[in-house]
DNA sequence: TCAATAGTTTAGAATAATTATAATGTAAGG
DNA sequence: CCTTACATTATAATTATTCTAAACTATTGA
């Protein structure tokens, strides 16, 4: 989904009615000038924000996962109580600030390509994710 | 914590009481041939089949996390439903079947080393994983 | 334009993993 | 042994997510 469309249209193309939650969700989601990473929480609250409207829970985790099925969400992860989301869909990769529990994007030009020997017969690789966990070095602090 | 050893006296030096528990624990998680992958439901019917015992979820919880807080077992993170722990500790990645949700070690000759660029000022790399997501490649399966 | 219908939204219930609680039990040290 | 600090336990609480079934709405074709 790029930026400044006619989400109506653009939901009509990829098979979803263009409901009036959905164009709102959308307009949160990919009208911004830059990718970001959301949990289901972060994007109810966006919403009720931006758009001073609530959206149901129900509705928020069916069109983030249709969106995400069409491949304009990832899904990140990390072995938490939630579900992290990019609305970058290239590929790349993730530091994890431990103490704010907040993504940082690593492109791929800030790692080198990763190269794996190994494979699984009978499989194909859907996908390869590096995640670094970091945190503050202080020695103090924690 | 090493195969074939003495359990109380391994917990007690890492300043755990050795209760029958977690002993029992011990012995399920590290008196094996191999080191392997769990969840929290899998610890708990390999205890009831290999020890006849029925340890408390909370018990077994709590066990976990005091090992994997002392470096004796690790988690992975796959955006699931559940946590998976590795009582293999070095420095590998992981393959994750997404047909059977099993995983499969990676080990560090398998996979070209990890280099990373960018650095976050004021933060330390904690952990690199490599999450490599498999899926049966016959088209006409799924 | 309008009615039929297939797909959507919704509130609230259900589920499932995990954590908290508070009472009971037990290992360790004197 | 007795005390006490630490552990275990059953159960309740919490939290993210999914399910359900009723109400709603976009689409289509007459």
């Amino acid at each position: 989904m790029g930026k400044n469309l006619d989400f109506t249209e653009k939901l009509r193309d990829v098979g979803l009615r263009p409901t009036r939650q959905r164009v709102k969700i959308c307009e949160v989601l990919f009208n911004q000038e830059k990718t970001f990473h959301f949990t289901i929480s972060d994007l109810v609250k966006k919403i009720s924000e931006e758009k001073k409207e609530k959206i149901s829970l129900a509705t928020v985790y069916n069109t983030v996962h249709a969106f995400k099925k069409r491949g304009y969400l990832q899904e990140i992860s990390i072995n938490s109580d939630k579900s992290y989301f990019d609305t970058n869909t290239s590929a790349h990769h993730h530091f994890y600030d431990e103490d704010t529990h907040k993504l940082i994007d690593c492109n791929n030009e800030e790692i080198d390509p990763i190269n794996i020997k190994k494979n699984i017969t009978g499989k194909k690789i859907n996908s390869i994710e590096v995640l670094i966990r970091v945190a503050s070095d202080n020695q103090y602090q924690k």
